[in-house]
DNA sequence: CTTACTATTGCAACACTGTCGCAACAAAAA
DNA sequence: TTTTTGTTGCGACAGTGTTGCAATAGTAAG
């Protein structure tokens, strides 16, 4: 499946270069405008994640969010970091330190999702 | 808000304690019969979650999923454990090992949530 | 430049999860 | 038994994410 380059692809993809952090996904088409239709937007990110340009964390809000990829290549995706979502600003911030869980005999692991929630620094009280 | 023994209360609390493991809103449903509506199950779960007598789990498919907590005091909740959700029979199961987190300097923890999602050793191919 | 191919888009509709308001009901205490 | 008020059932709702289909527009070939 060949990709092609159109407004809506380069549109999602600087808003996420812009913010630098995870954004969800009316986060993204606030950034950008209504001039996106909000099915294109998912499906630009659903694609974004095909091909390892982005990866989803789903946060213990129950809504996606999408990063940029940064040091993995396509075949050695390596997400097992955690992220940071602040309740009182909404945003989600990738964690640096990494972690290993050690799964039982027999298990594998495909996908590994670690979020967690609480207040930043800016909004602490 | 003092609590009452209902026979809705009372189903939800032992099909959680017959199944062992985590369960979602609609399996614990299915488990129950739909004899009982569906926001009342909701309810129920969010008051045993209010008081300490279960955790929750958003699991990456941005589904809660509800488990009894074993050992933990209704003061000092440590849920700081992962979770494994199988793709394949969509068990989710709590795993032993326990993990700390570094967070940036000022930030707050408020709450943890880490689910590896993959296959069973049952389901492994 | 023109043409053909097909990836992509917009629109609408849909499934699903979770919540909320309100009147009726029922558990627990007086 | 009566009273109090926590719970339930029903309906409606908001939000998220997906899908089908016809129309559009990249992209490469002629």
């Amino acid at each position: 499946m060949k990709r092609r380059n159109t407004p809506s692809k380069t549109a999602v993809l600087s808003a996420l270069e812009q913010a630098g952090t995870a954004l969800s996904h009316d986060k993204i088409l606030a950034s950008i405008g209504d001039s996106i239709d909000r099915a294109t937007v998912y499906r630009i990110l659903n694609r974004f994640c095909d091909d390892g340009i982005t990866h989803r964390i789903v946060a213990d809000d129950g809504k996606q969010y999408f990063a940029l990829c940064e040091g993995c290549s396509h075949e050695a995706h390596a997400h097992n970091h955690f992220h940071f979502r602040c309740l009182g600003c909404d945003s989600v911030e990738c964690l640096s330190s990494e972690v290993t869980v050690g799964l039982p005999k027999g298990y594998r692991a495909e996908n590994f999702n670690g979020v967690i929630s609480g207040f930043c620094a800016g909004c602490e009280a």
